[in-house]
Formats: C-alpha cells, sequence, structure tokens
DNA sequence: TATTGTTATACTCTATAACTATA
DNA sequence: TATAGTTATAGAGTATAACAATA
C-alpha cells in the first residue's frame, strides 16, 4: 500500500451533489419512494401493505363503498382492486354485502376493525415524523403544494 | 334557496373527498404518481423512460462515471443498472470506455448527445409545468420541503 | 348504454442473493 | 477484503383489453 496522504481522495462519504438534485419532478420522486419505502416497513410489522392499508382506512370511513368506489377515490384500476380486496378477504378483514345484484359493499369485520385501529395508530405517528422531518419554516407549505399537483 | 345568513359559514374551502386527502404522506405518495405519470408520458415521445432519461442526464454531465456510481446518485440498485444501460447500449447511445480492468467509465455517443438534448427540452419544460401549477406563496418551499425527506 | 366485478396479461420499478473477476 | 459487473429471480404497483351480468 502506498503512503494514504499522496493518494487521491479514494471515497466520498456525502453524495456528489448531481444536476438533477435541485428539479422539483426529481426530488420529488426520491421523496415519495424514501418515505414510501418506511411506511411500508412500517407497516410490514403487522402484514399490510400500503395500498391494503390505504383502503382499510377508506372501508373503515364508510360501511357503503363498493369496490369500484374504493379504486376511484385511490386512483386504483377496477382490475387491481381485486386482488387487493382477495388478501384483505383471505385475511378475514372484510366482507361483503350486496347492494344490488351487480354491486357488493365492503365493510370491515370485528378482526379488520382492530387491524384498522393498529393501522391507524401506524400512520398516525408516520404522518407526524414525516412533517417533523421538514423545517418548520416549510412544513405547512407541503401538503397545499403537493395538492395541487394530483390531477 | 334559504337565506344564506342563516347557513353555518361555510369555511371548508377544501372539503376533503376522504380521509387520506389531508395525510402528507398520502398526497405526496399522489402526487409523485400523478406528475412521473405525466412525465413518462412526454418522455415516451423520444422513447424514453424516466429512469433511462435521469441515467442519461448524470452520464452527459460526466463523463468518468461508472454503472455503479450512476447507480448510487440515483438509488438504483447495481443489478438494476444492467439491464437499464443495456437498452441504452443497444439504442447507440452510449457507450463504456475502460477505466481499469475491473471498471468501465459509461459516456455517450454523438446519438446519445442528441437524445440528451430531447431529454433536456423535455424534463425543462415538465419542470416548468410542474412548478407553474403550485400556487405562488407555496412555491418556493416545496423542493426544500422535499429534500428534507430525502434520506 | 353504462357500470360492476372479474380474468388474463404485461410492463416498470424495486429488492436480494449469489457468482466471477479485479481493486 | 472490498468493490464492479453480472445473472437470476421475485415482489409490488400499475395498465389495458375483454367478458358476462346487471343497472
Amino acid at each position: 500500500m502506498s503512503d494514504p496522504a499522496t493518494l487521491p481522495t479514494p471515497v466520498q462519504h456525502d453524495p456528489a451533489p448531481h444536476p438533477l438534485a435541485g428539479l422539483p419532478g426529481y426530488v420529488l420522486r426520491r421523496a415519495a419512494n424514501t418515505m414510501m419505502a418506511e411506511l411500508a416497513t412500517r407497516l410490514a410489522t403487522i402484514d399490510m401493505r400500503i395500498s391494503e392499508a390505504t383502503a382499510l382506512l377508506l372501508i373503515g370511513w364508510r360501511n357503503d363503498l363498493s369496490s369500484s368506489d374504493i379504486g376511484k377515490m385511490l386512483d386504483i384500476q377496477r382490475a387491481n382492486m381485486v386482488p387487493l380486496l382477495a388478501r384483505l378477504d383471505a385475511a378475514g378483514l372484510i366482507e361483503r354485502q350486496p347492494i344490488n345484484r351487480k354491486s357488493q359493499a365492503i365493510v370491515l369485520t370485528e378482526p379488520g376493525r382492530a387491524r384498522l385501529a393498529q393501522v391507524q395508530a401506524i400512520t398516525e405517528q408516520f404522518e407526524d415524523d414525516l412533517l417533523a422531518r421538514i423545517p418548520k419554516p416549510h412544513r405547512e407549505h407541503l401538503v397545499p403544494a403537493l395538492n395541487a399537483l394530483i390531477d
């Protein structure tokens, strides 16, 4: 080995800034990926995915929503709601109540209500932690700014 | 209609369609999904994915980056860089220059530089349009707030 | 005619393990 | 020992087309 003092800096401990680091679209994608990975990790402790947890929150909010209704509110395709609700059903968290011969309301079972309480505890803590990471001067502007970007 | 003076004050100008609409984490995910879908649509006009376009921007910025370097900067796993660069290579946009017998620098070809110019035009317009959608009072706070969420 | 629920399918992004060769 | 490049594989989210039954 050569004298370390004579070598060029071999390692960058801080990721070098690059031209994308200041682009709103890029930091939006990176921030969402980082935070959703964190949320997914926390929800995994109760065997829930983000998509399942969001659906459960909605189902617990109203007991007259059909699969299509939930999909429209969460921007999830009808076809993709099928395996999602099938997993919640297989876990015994929801059941289907006929509205007419075409539609069914998705409602929570008793185990579903218990799971929802866990989901609410995790998501509330997550939202608090997320906001706490943002410097105070910017904090209150995040949700209004992001809402302006949603469809 | 009733006398407006007898009605409760309609202070809620932003009525939530559902309980998730006000959660920072949820709107972060929705905003990112919406904007990335828009960017993907625009990049598809020049046959580029978002991941390919971001890599191309980085490769055009410096000509001494290895596949691993690019992956670290963009938070893409080493293994996932392989098919990404393979597609850019197959399209004739990049070539590999040996650094040593272990590493290779990824550099743009002449067609790659032309494609990069198209990518830059699309992304700059996209970033402008994104910011324009945000009400002025919130605009300057978005990037600092999001940067605080990235790792 | 439009909508609901469904099946089938495919693409993109992401994640991990493991291997070879080289620093 | 650690890193670079690679292969293989799997999970998760998303998208479209198509179908039967019902509103």
